[in-house]
DNA sequence: CGTGTCATGTAATCAGTTACATGATTCA
DNA sequence: TGAATCATGTAACTGATTACATGACACG
């Protein structure tokens, strides 16, 4: 297993908050991180075991009756370093592939109501991630008081509001041209 | 080739425009879509070939010496219906994987300097990518003025706006406030 | 004389998702 | 009684990038 790229990293991040189990960071990642990141069972377990063979991080075994045994990874010294050092790094941007804004530039070959149906559809997932970032802020804030991480959590949940916001503010700006196109046309039908 | 999925839709919708060759693709994505949508020639070449196979587009080719024959692609009825098919249906996000971020996550770490150091390589990339959209604009406005297709690209340019300003906002912000914690830092070790 | 543009394509590799396999326990 | 939670993992698949192969011509 020398695959791993990005994964590795981020995984090696998370053990440094505290060991986990690969279930544990599946569910971390999905309560905290999820809005500008995410991980699937299938790389992290493989991942979890890469780490534990080069001494990044160590395995605890916790016996369990009746479901299978907890496999509880701590980051080690070494790990830490490995994690400082691709911190160090400039982070890479993954190539944008937005389906929205594709559908939205080649709208005009269907009526107006098919992009406005799927922003309106962007616009109620949107309004759920920031439901979702209200919580973890609140949840955060209390928990991360005086810790030096702070500062750090907060400014990512920053980014997500930020993000949400302008792309609310497109949504809601596009439906209203959208809507505007869309009588014009029926105006054109009435009276052509 | 049964692979595909979005990029087969892609080259469908940028066929519409007008027919064009691998490489004219290829150009074209990166001189007017690149800031939400990408294709490499790995993707494009072998897919354009699905496409005249399934027939939904057709190819001429048109001799050239000294160089290899250009192969021309133009969209069919069939492609045109395909098209419209796929722009009814919902768009799918592709899981976030936005790196900066999980380095400033985790960015407690490491000195202050070094999360400084990525979000101002950002802010310059996103600068670029700021003139590069106000380019696209201008090329544009001229060019589809009253063509039905003209207010659907200047959407998508206003998202790549609203979306490089939100994300320039965060990066200044976090710069100043990353700034405060240095000098936190050194006033400690200077008197501890 | 070297870099960029035009122009095609394939093979190797990779990162990552999804589906599958297993199974007890708790809760509505 | 059926869904959700806890808990591990692998195999198959897929979407996509990158490197490689080829080569003439124009421009500075």
């Amino acid at each position: 297993m020398s695959r791993m790229n990005k994964t590795k990293y981020s995984l090696l991040g998370l053990l440094s908050i505290r060991p986990m189990t690969g279930y544990d960071i599946k569910k971390y990642v999905e309560a905290s991180i999820n809005y500008f990141w995410n991980e699937s069972y299938g790389q992290i377990y493989p991942s979890l075991k890469y780490l534990s063979s080069e001494g990044l991080a160590t395995r605890e075994i916790e016996r369990q009756e009746s479901r299978p045994d907890r496999k509880v990874y701590s980051i080690t010294d070494r790990g830490r370093e490995v994690l400082r050092e691709s911190l160090t790094e400039t982070p890479e941007r993954q190539p944008p592939r937005d389906e929205l804004a594709l559908k939205t530039f080649f709208g005009h070959h269907v009526p107006p109501v098919i992009s406005i149906e799927h922003l309106e559809e962007e616009l109620a997932r949107l309004e759920e991630v920031g439901g979702y970032l209200e919580e973890v802020e609140r949840r955060l804030v209390e928990k991360l008081a005086g810790e030096e991480r702070g500062p750090y959590v907060l400014a990512t949940v920053r980014l997500g509001k930020y993000s949400v916001e302008a792309r609310v503010k497109w949504c809601r700006e596009t439906i209203e041209m959208l809507r505007g196109l869309e009588e014009a046309e029926e105006g054109e039908r009435r009276e052509p």
